[in-house]
DNA sequence: TTATTTATTAACAATACATTAAGCCTTGGT
DNA sequence: ACCAAGGCTTAATGTATTGTTAATAAATAA
């Protein structure tokens, strides 16, 4: 493998599917390992460092969703991807509580795959600020330093951000003029999704849009039922 | 079988059509499972994962609609494509009923059924938006996105849609300047067809024409008895 | 004409979201 | 140890959005 290629594990349990998924990943340029059930799994994860897990949800031992809490635990940071032959609203919804990132169900388009790992492994580059050197952004007519949490406007005096405000305000600009899904925001900010948190959530919301107010080119828009959207005005 | 082939699994009890219509599609580059009755037929499926399945409605032991219904109960979201000798009204209407996505009278032409099969499958990449990465269409002027549920038309201020508008937008785009029978998007929309849901489908059918008179090009016909086709003059 | 189907608007109940403020921790200074 | 400040959650209250059903009118088919 070239220093430059992504390593990605995947934990499948349907031998030639596993293959097949195997040898188009690496057809585009990735260096994978595939483990067939969920011990194997958790056993190759320990053994070297990932930058993506593609888990099946239905395995016999140890299902995916448990290896992927599993692997949660070791890494609280690491991108998880679901694949399951059903596409039941719960079980999506358990996917996204222990922290997925993304969530496909079988039979899927190969396309759309690519795009999405490519999608989170760019996303995942802007995660841990302390792992990576970007932390300035602009946002309209603010800066914001997620570093130094702050965001300031022209020569106003800038505004300093509590940690929450921090996290969400950059986890917003990581997906920004796109949906932020609620669950995505509490299990990376708040690492668990009820009835509090997701309140929690909106007064976090609410605190952000009078600090953005001052560019009114800025918006937090809200879609319901599914997240929010911070949207910046060309 | 190569990465890219789509599965079909076909469940037909006439030996010598059956073998007709699997050789006709292998050669048409998909890959194929031949059933030759519903219990076999439901076995195949269980044991991997189709793109698409091909059922005759007049089997022996257990009849296509029968086994359709299995099949929907495992998986909410394949396709189900129903052959029947017959061109019954009543017997396409339970087709559907059970969520089949289009119908086929034998004899039929293998070039119809051909394209039958692409449309479908090509309509599948976009039934569920968070799997899919295509969510920006065109309808005549406006500019429709169903991911983040937005209608825009020019400079004028983007209208959101709520989930059911945003749904039944989506199946007409992928049904555009075609029908769109009632039927289907009762039963992928509402998961029901009753009266009641009948008369909710009408009403945002009003709502969605209401947001489409921005440009008189575009237009959503009713076909009485039928259901509704979404039209762009060009 | 008469029964059915469709069109449109409005009333309603259920949820989801918005915002402000109160309370409860934790932290750091004295 | 005590206090004050900041940070976060919870409560309280108000508003908005959503989907169903009803009511009424119009179009269509037989």
């Amino acid at each position: 493998m070239t220093a430059f290629q992504k390593k990605i594990l995947i934990v499948e349990d349907d031998f030639n599917f596993g293959n097949i998924l195997k040898d188009y990943l690496i057809l585009n340029d990735y260096f994978v390992i595939l483990a067939k059930n969920g011990i194997e799994g958790m056993e190759k994860f320990q053994k070297e460092d990932f930058d993506l897990c593609i888990l099946d949800v239905m395995m016999p031992f140890k299902d995916g969703f448990t290896l992927g809490k599993e692997i949660r635990e070791e890494n609280e940071n690491i991108p998880l991807f679901f694949l399951s032959a059903k596409t039941l609203k719960e079980d999506v919804l358990k996917g996204f509580k222990i922290g997925a990132d993304d969530y496909l169900t079988k039979p899927f388009d190969s396309e759309v795959l690519l795009a999405k790992i490519k999608a989170i492994l760019n996303r995942k580059k802007f995660y841990n600020a302390a792992e990576s050197d970007t932390y300035e952004f602009e946002i309209g007519k603010f800066k914001f330093n997620s570093k130094l949490r702050f965001l300031s406007f022209g020569e106003v005096e800038p505004v300093k951000l509590s940690p929450k405000e921090n996290q969400l305000l950059k986890l917003l600009v990581l997906y920004i003029n796109d949906l932020l899904p609620r669950e995505i925001a509490l299990n990376k900010i708040w690492r668990d999704d009820n009835y509090f948190t997701s309140r929690s959530m909106d007064v976090y919301i609410a605190k952000l849009r009078k600090y953005l107010k001052l560019d009114n080119g800025v918006q937090i828009l809200n879609i319901h039922g599914e997240g929010f959207r911070l949207v910046v005005k060309k």
